[in-house]
DNA sequence: GTCATCATGTAAGCCGTTACATGATTGC
DNA sequence: GCAATCATGTAACGGCTTACATGATGAC
């Protein structure tokens, strides 16, 4: 899951491993927060199995517009803009994307999750990159998605309804079990929704 | 929290490990599935820490009023009934939670959340147990929840609405956030409500 | 010269997983 | 007797965490 991720955002443009981490917290971080301790030794391992590579820091190269975040005073951002312009540093190590990344990029698109890991994030995760999938994968992914759900929300109210379930317990684990179905319930018509839009305008590589 | 769970059904009753795996499967399923791979050896480490310890099986012990989950033909819960009812099983070891283990039991409920671990699940957990914790213990919990929420809150729509955030990414990563945003929102309230009633009506030890 | 921040990394550990191995009980 | 289920356990591993160690760069 970190590797698809790390994969995900190198394939926009090169980066080293801090920023790599800032950007996971900020448009990724809804999502996911990583610490330097996975992340180091993950880029290692991507690097080892040639799916990433080092590369040599251009000067200023793509020009993050201004991160300007706006909670920022006006002093700190110029000097954040001011540093961004002259990053000259030797000791950060930039990687970029190859082409055998590129390939385990889009294997890890499409598996299954991992069983261990935590599904929700997967499907976020794999949601947020879908754009370089496939229209057809794009749909199959929303479909697994929509089934597990749909699972889920059986069992849900089988917990819920049926006898010897919740009901009789305290009105916690019952409110609890109660929002957690709605939760659902709500999640599964948003993919629902997804996958009418994705049938009505099938995007190609909808960026925009 | 493997363990928070573990002693929160047995002090309901007495149980051993495979029934326990049903139960985490069935009454807190929406919140975990456990495998037996951890399980057994959860048990053990409370057992050497004198948390639980073992206890002889008396026959039909509890009597689950009838299992009837509805889904069941009638002939294989018949089967069920009449197995129910005389497990002399030798083999099988039933626990129960000891003094020992109330206390860490109490201790566990009320602990920060161990970082690592899965913030929601943790507090779905405690929840589902909060009926044994007294009023402002409970009221605490809920709390923390809320403040977490509400941080989470704002770091979404940071995310959202400003400059360098998610505008201007792909479509599917925006309905991401915002579907993210609105869950949490509804979360929020959901906490907020159980608050109210909290503070409306403290009851006790409420089962009912 | 000192402090904050940027930047990379290692070590130990936690908490769970799957896969495997084994054996008792019961229904037919 | 055979298969299904009940029941307990071990081994290897996965993926992530915190805590720690180190050092460069730039602001003042």
């Amino acid at each position: 899951m970190l590797e698809l991720a790390i994969l995900g955002l190198l394939k926009e443009q090169p980066l080293h491993g801090y920023e790599l981490k800032k950007r996971l917290g900020e448009t990724l971080g809804f999502v996911w927060g990583v610490s330097f301790g996975s992340l180091y030794p993950a880029l290692r391992r991507l690097e080892r199995s040639g799916a990433i590579e080092r590369v040599e820091e251009l000067d200023g190269p793509v020009a993050v517009p201004v991160p300007a975040t706006g909670s920022l005073s006006g002093e700190s951002a110029a000097a954040r803009l001011r540093r961004r312009t002259r990053p000259n540093r030797r000791t950060r190590k930039a990687f970029r994307i190859t082409p055998v990344g590129e390939e385990l990029f889009a294997q890890l698109l499409v598996a299954e999750p991992t069983a261990g890991g935590d599904e929700e994030k997967a499907f976020a995760l794999k949601l947020a990159f879908c754009r370089y999938l496939p229209p057809d994968a794009r749909l199959e992914l929303l479909e697994r998605r929509r089934a597990d759900l749909l699972d889920r929300l059986a069992r849900s109210r089988r917990a819920l309804g049926g006898r010897g379930g919740i009901v009789g317990r305290d009105r916690y684990s019952r409110s609890l079990a109660e929002h957690r179905t709605l939760s659902t319930e709500r999640d599964l018509a948003w993919v629902e929704e997804l996958i009418a839009d994705e049938r009505g305008a099938p995007q190609e590589g909808a960026t925009a």
